[in-house]
DNA sequence: CGATAAATTGACATCACTCAACACCGGTGG
DNA sequence: CCACCGGTGTTGAGTGATGTCAATTTATCG
């Protein structure tokens, strides 16, 4: 676990910004706020745990470059993951707000991350209003992308999760730069959507074929090219949403 | 849809105050401001439905009493609910924040509400802030429900997912004051707990009775009393959660 | 170039769904 | 008072989808 001291420019470019902006507008001197409480860089070298199901972990990690899972492990050995952690994400939603990381996150390629304590965080929301409203939107974001995968794995066929967890994926990468226009490059394993979306992984194999079969995919290995995203979206039941900005404080 | 005019002491012994206490210290001055946004109180029927999906809706309504269901329809005609919600619950949350409403949510059984406009709700967050983190704090614990009922859909077995249902919903109305110690009415039908649980309804009334003949739960119709909470939160995987409370401002 | 991880294929068993029919209950109206 | 009715809970038979368990090929990484 490498703790770099923090330099000038920690949120250049920062894919996490880059999602704070989309919801509300923060000037420079927000910017530097945020900057100022980060305590440092940490990096993760692939299959390393960042946070381990029963840990007391009390930060949120914003990441800069890298992919992990959130997932939690079951008694029988079986493994649900409960959400992709992709650049700009925050490691320690929901983890950091319980007593004990109630899920373990892994990383699944070397990852980096800007880290600040919890609490700083919070000092933050009480001095900057903006800070808490922006931590709400992305945690019902969050609670969104849940709900969805909730219904792929509870109501969705196979073939149907599948494709919608390739289309959300594309549309989550879309946002911090990650992919091209109708393609993009899996960052996950078979292994890993299996368990994201509660299937076996021969079965995950064949429907992978089957959709590339029926020419809603092509693209081998971990490339993805959509060939139809319009019949893609209707098997998937996929649509996309948008979250409101958050509204402004009114003029006094 | 009745609209009641606001009396003077909507927010007594209001189950969403209870829970928001919680997670956070409020003076009177922070309950007066938020009964100040409440903009009325929402009646709605059993079966009426409070918010349908590709609806606008831009409100916050905090549910006084009784029971609903925030669900997706599939194209199918296959229904998934997502979460049910009690009393002390929020309805809009996460609709009220995309352009437009993403699930909809029926009434089970009759229900009150307050509601407010959201846009006031965050007026309120940029003046108090600890409302905004409030709501950080709620759609986390959100988030982590739906986390948990993924696990349920995904690498839960039928009859682990019912017990897991009941132990979390015994849980959740603790809170509330709607339960005895170990014993409680179940307010949903078979229809709607097959359609939280992605299972069918021959099959949950199968695991119902399993569970029974098990020894794990007494009781019939709509009771629910717990024989063996240990066992069947083994068996469920069942492990109580604690949100650590709202940091408090630190003195200046 | 060997070792390890990942993807693919096949045979097989079984769990849980579908589609019925039926029982039960409370309410409602004749 | 009784017949009807919708909603709910219960039961049964049949079947297909999907998991399990292997073996095998292919990629990736030292």
């Amino acid at each position: 676990m490498g703790l770099a001291a923090a330099a000038g420019t920690i949120l250049e470019q920062h894919p996490f910004v880059t999602r704070l902006l989309q919801h509300v507008d923060l000037d420079p001197a927000d910017l530097r706020s945020l900057e100022a409480i980060i305590d440092g860089e940490l990096s993760i070298r692939r299959r390393g745990e960042l946070i381990v199901d029963g840990d007391e972990f009390r930060k949120l990690c914003f990441v800069r470059d890298g992919y992990a899972v959130r997932y939690k492990l079951l008694r029988n050995g079986k493994r649900q993951i409960l959400n992709v952690i992709l650049p700009g994400d925050i490691v320690g939603v929901p983890g950091s707000f319980y007593e004990r990381a109630i899920y373990s996150v892994s990383a699944i390629t070397d990852i980096a991350m800007s880290a600040c304590a919890l609490d700083a965080y919070v000092q933050l929301c009480y001095r900057r209003p903006q800070f808490g409203l922006a931590l709400s939107w992305i945690a019902i974001q969050e609670a969104a992308t849940y709900a969805e995968h909730i219904i792929d794995v509870g109501r969705r066929t196979p073939i149907e999760r599948l494709s919608h967890f390739l289309l959300e994926l594309h549309a989550r990468l879309r946002v911090v730069g990650r992919v091209e226009a109708k393609s993009f490059t899996l960052p996950f394993s078979q292994e890993v959507m299996a368990d994201v979306l509660g299937m076996s992984v021969p079965h995950l194999n064949r429907m992978m074929q089957r959709l590339r079969s029926e020419k809603l995919i092509a693209g081998s290995e971990r490339r993805v090219e959509f060939i139809d995203v319009g019949a893609m979206q209707a098997l998937a039941h996929y649509q996309p949403y948008e979250l409101v900005p958050i509204p402004p404080p009114a003029r006094v």
